[in-house]
DNA sequence: CGTGAAACTTTCTGGTG
DNA sequence: CACCAGAAAGTTTCACG
């Protein structure tokens, strides 16, 4: 699994095009990548197939969710044992208020990235999700000014050979 | 901005169904919600307008572009101010490496999201985009064994009232 | 908020370099 | 084999009730 694929300029354009706005039409694709429509469709079907392609989600705006406040959360797990982190990790991905979970090398096992409502939600989370759990050893607390998602996740030789490289989404400079 | 926004109960399930999957036609989300393909439109449409959905991006596998390996850099930027933590926001951000920058609260002022190729490409990076540089005081890294992505962050609310929540996307549990 | 019809997109088929 | 043009099937979108 994942091994490595052979994406051609063509493939290149079409996936750095579909991250800027993965609702364009193939009509509208394949003006600006320069093939015909169902060229386009072929090739996103084949990335599609080869696993290149995971699928389509929707990016939401926490703060209008009602879950303006993000943090950081690093969590050691101790003893650091399958049976242990196992259900751990399932528990926290099954919290509404998990946006993802690292498992990571260092003195901290895992890192939690959460979005809560206010102080007083986060402060809840960490004390009844995470503190009052046994196996939780230590958490660590970080709160988020700020985030910014960055490029479109292609290999540089892609940048770098297209010249035009559209807007990023993410919020402005500090 | 970045009010909270009133969402009643078909908009919940709207955007519950549209996460896990962004491309369903309005046919078959109309169907699943329980209402016309038209009303469905308008709903995704106003919370387009809100500011609720941000857009629609492409998921992709990371170690199929060639970025196997992942890594979040921990990052002490001195002297913390604007004129020098505005360029290093930047300079971060348009790294093709660069997944997501977070600024924290905490001795560490950011932590990077990073996908390179290997081993190589990341000590690589580590040495000339960060600390060959004069406002960088410390970089910490830690590599990331697994990941996961979590549900679809939604009011606990709607996660409660709709029963049945379907697979969220990430690798299975270790 | 729903119906139905017009406009558009996606998808397939068959044919070409 | 990848590509394209055009036609068929399906989807989005709009005006109106």
């Amino acid at each position: 699994m994942s091994d490595s694929v052979v994406l051609d300029p063509v493939d290149l354009e079409i996936l750095r095009l579909l991250q800027n706005d993965a609702r364009i039409t193939y009509r509208d694709l394949a003006a600006q990548v320069g093939v015909a429509a169902s060229t386009c469709l072929d090739r996103v079907n084949r990335l599609r197939r080869a696993g290149v392609i995971l699928g389509h989600v929707l990016r939401l705006d926490p703060g209008k969710l009602g879950r303006g406040l993000q943090a950081l959360l690093s969590v050691q797990v101790r003893p650091h044992r399958r049976e242990l982190v196992g259900p751990f990790v399932e528990r926290i991905r099954s919290l509404p208020e998990a946006l993802t979970v690292f498992h990571l090398t260092g003195p901290d096992d895992y890192l939690v990235h959460v979005a809560v409502r206010d102080m007083a939600d986060l402060q809840r989370l960490v004390l009844d999700a995470f503190t009052a759990h046994r196996e939780v050893a230590r958490v660590e607390t970080r709160l988020i000014f700020q985030q910014w998602d960055c490029g479109p996740l292609l290999p540089p030789d892609a940048r770098a050979a297209s010249g035009t490289l559209t807007a990023n989404h993410g919020g402005a400079a500090p």
